[in-house]
DNA sequence: TCATATACTGTAAAAATATACAGTATAAAT
DNA sequence: ATTTATACTGTATATTTTTACAGTATATGA
């Protein structure tokens, strides 16, 4: 989907504020009252512009003709917006909307490595390392680690995020915690999936 | 809210329908064209009505300035109309509107319950219970029963209304006729979903 | 420096739309 | 028997609204 300039997502954010508190879109007169235009043009321009990239259809010829398709909302989510979850869900933290509390935005440059999803830390296995009940772990989908990453995984039905170790079959999953234990498992009797890596907090 | 017309009904559907095809109200030629009518006059008149009994609210002077206040199903479900559902439906009865074979106004303080649609009886397994075929029964859906209630029970395909009696894994469904048996259910073997119990004749 | 995209003003005409007015017909209520 | 409410047709007009056309201004990249 093409980005929007300044205007044009001030022009569809108006419309549909004004389909929120009438019921009916605005006209282009009644749009430049709004944003302060002095000619109808202005917003008819805008209205094409948002027609071309795909956010809205305009049926020609007919007033108030705009219905939307891509919401001011759905803009920002797609690329600014990252999901949040919680690692209480039991089973494999999917990206399935049920399991997201919320979407925050976030510039996507805010960290060097490119991640997919917030996991909320529960529990303190993790406070040597910094991170506190609640925090927000940046974590980026792959099987790719190495010794010392601090990687989510999965056992059976239980996700943790934890430093990962790895030496022939014996995996030991480190807690930055010297109250809590390292969980030692052999590969060959275990299963063992990777879910993800930090690369940022 | 006062009663609405034949017609009436039929212009605020038609009306809705429109808005949620489109995304933004109809004129009244459109209206005409939708509903048969040959002049516009028609639909403002029924427009009209409709506002002055708070269904709509008619922005004047502007173009498809139509808002809908108060829809044809908040109206329907407004306490006046309880729907009926017959008990011959194969799967579970669901309150789609399939399943509605119509809908009756009804004082909502009949019941000392509350409840939430008519159960239509088919056969004769409760007739020692005073409950005849094509009785209207008032379910409240719930899974909370007790032994000795009439409910609403699920087995596979088939459903149907009994009395309710439960031991450890043996659950009992109990007809209100001597020429029917009652069904023995073991819970380890077969499942059993309670649909709903009964709370009036 | 020239083209191009964004972002407008200002005007005007054509088309869409609401809406008033004048009737007709029918069924139910008084 | 007469009123009243519903339910329209048919026409006309004022207003709203879209939309085309002619410009102006500014920043950006080639």
């Amino acid at each position: 989907m093409k980005e929007l300039t300044k205007q044009q997502t001030k022009v569809l954010a108006c419309v549909e504020v004004y389909l929120n508190q009438t019921g009916f879109p605005p006209t282009r007169a009644e749009i430049c009252k709004e944003l302060g235009f002095k000619s109808p043009n202005a917003a008819e321009m805008h209205l094409r512009a948002l027609e071309k990239k795909g956010y809205i259809n305009i049926k020609s010829g007919s007033s108030r003709g705009i219905s939307i398709i891509k919401s001011q909302q759905e803009y920002e989510q797609s690329g600014l917006q990252i999901p949040v979850i919680g690692l209480v869900a039991a089973g494999s933290p999917t990206l399935a909307e049920e399991n997201i509390e919320k979407r925050i935005p976030c510039d996507p440059e805010m960290f060097a490595d490119q991640f997919d999803y917030f996991l909320k830390v529960k529990g303190l296995s993790m406070i040597d390392a910094g991170i506190h009940e609640d925090d927000l772990v940046a974590i980026k989908k792959t099987t790719d680690v190495k010794n010392g990453d601090l990687v989510v995984v999965r056992l059976e039905d239980e996700v943790t995020l934890k430093y990962f170790k790895k030496k022939d079959h014996l995996l030991e999953l480190i807690p930055a915690n010297e109250e809590f234990s390292t969980i030692e498992i052999d590969l060959r009797e275990q299963e063992a999936f990777i879910e993800g890596k930090s690369v940022g907090l």
